[in-house]
DNA sequence: CACAAAACCAACACTATGTTGTCTATCTTA
DNA sequence: TAAGATAGACAACATAGTGTTGGTTTTGTG
């Protein structure tokens, strides 16, 4: 009843032969005659599983967000994030490197938007929505670039360091360069669940 | 000597036909052929003028970048991008709307790079490297994401609207929400020159 | 081992690409 | 305003990728 071994092998060959094409170029150029040449299989094994290379793309990142969302705790959630890029480096190398796919990582970063906003409009009540609209935008788009500075880095941070500065930066601002910020207090920018 | 009257409607066809169509649908799936249809020229036309779609867009992408890079002064550099932006509404809510281009949004961006970090490791002495980095990729990304909003939003905000979002979340972080922190200081988040 | 399913292969019509050569319309300038 | 230059139209070409089909071989599983 499991899953012919077959299956499992064409489909896992098809999924490095797209990442390794997405290393040299963007998804965009990525044909299914590329894919089936590199994986060495038949083209119209492609078609079997996949009715095209973008929804072949949106079934791995369908995926991964689920691993995502299965894996993120209540109280932490970034980190568990961080966590979960560090222990897939590979995949997130491609997902967010410079031919990933920026939707992905919007997706990603708008997992908190709900939260967010009804946290914060309990504690900044005087705050209105369009200011705290763009302060999301501004906070989520932050930790992006940092998400996005670390994978470039290849994780040369340890996740303990970058919670540090997301922490510091998005509460303490610009500012947070002058030092004496250290000492990571128990919040998080972003509020999941 | 200068060009010829059917060489600049030509151009202006093609780069309007362009836009239309992304309008619809990403760069990647506009095609020579669609965009010859609907500005109704002959496809050996569009090739004697660009290679293909994609340098297409890079030229209109530089050209617009010169412009920018034209109309910044010295001390103000973000209010001026906005009054650009908001004096090229169509363009911009092409290049930055949901089927533009990231790669002019960071280009853009980084214009502050090397001054910031310059400017920064002055003002924060005791500042790592590593962290103005960090700081540089959360705060320009944190722009962009307010950029976004503005332009998703329809330019709802005034400019000095945005400015004061800009200044009050990139100085005091999320802690901004509080209130009491309006008056916008002469000061901008980066630096440019 | 037998059978079902997976993968292969070849061929199909179709669409887009880039290139080339010829012809026509239009602009420029002498 | 007439002559030469050049933009653009048009048609044809080889090439490449797409998506689909039907038939064959291979390979896992019960």
């Amino acid at each position: 009843m499991a899953t012919d071994r077959r299956t499992k092998y064409t489909k896992s060959v098809i999924r490095e032969a797209l990442f390794d094409l997405l290393k040299e170029k963007p998804l965009a150029k990525v044909t299914v005659t590329d894919i089936c040449k590199l994986a060495d299989i038949n083209r119209s094994t492609f078609y079997s599983y996949y009715e095209d290379v973008n929804s072949l793309m949106s079934q791995i990142q369908n995926d991964v967000f689920e691993d995502i969302l299965a894996s993120l705790t209540t109280d932490n959630w970034f980190d568990d994030l961080l966590n979960l890029v560090d222990k897939n480096k590979d995949l997130f190398s491609i997902l967010i490197g410079p031919h990933g796919d920026t939707g992905f990582i919007r997706q990603l970063i708008y997992l908190g938007y709900d939260n967010s906003l009804r946290v914060w409009s309990e504690m900044y009540p005087k705050a209105t929505a369009t200011d705290m609209d763009y302060a999301y935008a501004y906070i989520s788009y932050g930790l992006m670039g940092i998400l996005e500075n670390w994978v470039a880095s290849n994780y040369a941070l340890s996740i303990d360091e970058v919670g540090r500065l997301v922490y510091g930066l998005s509460m303490y601002g610009i500012s947070f360069l002058e030092g004496n910020k250290e000492g990571r207090e128990p919040m998080n920018p972003l509020s999941f669940e």
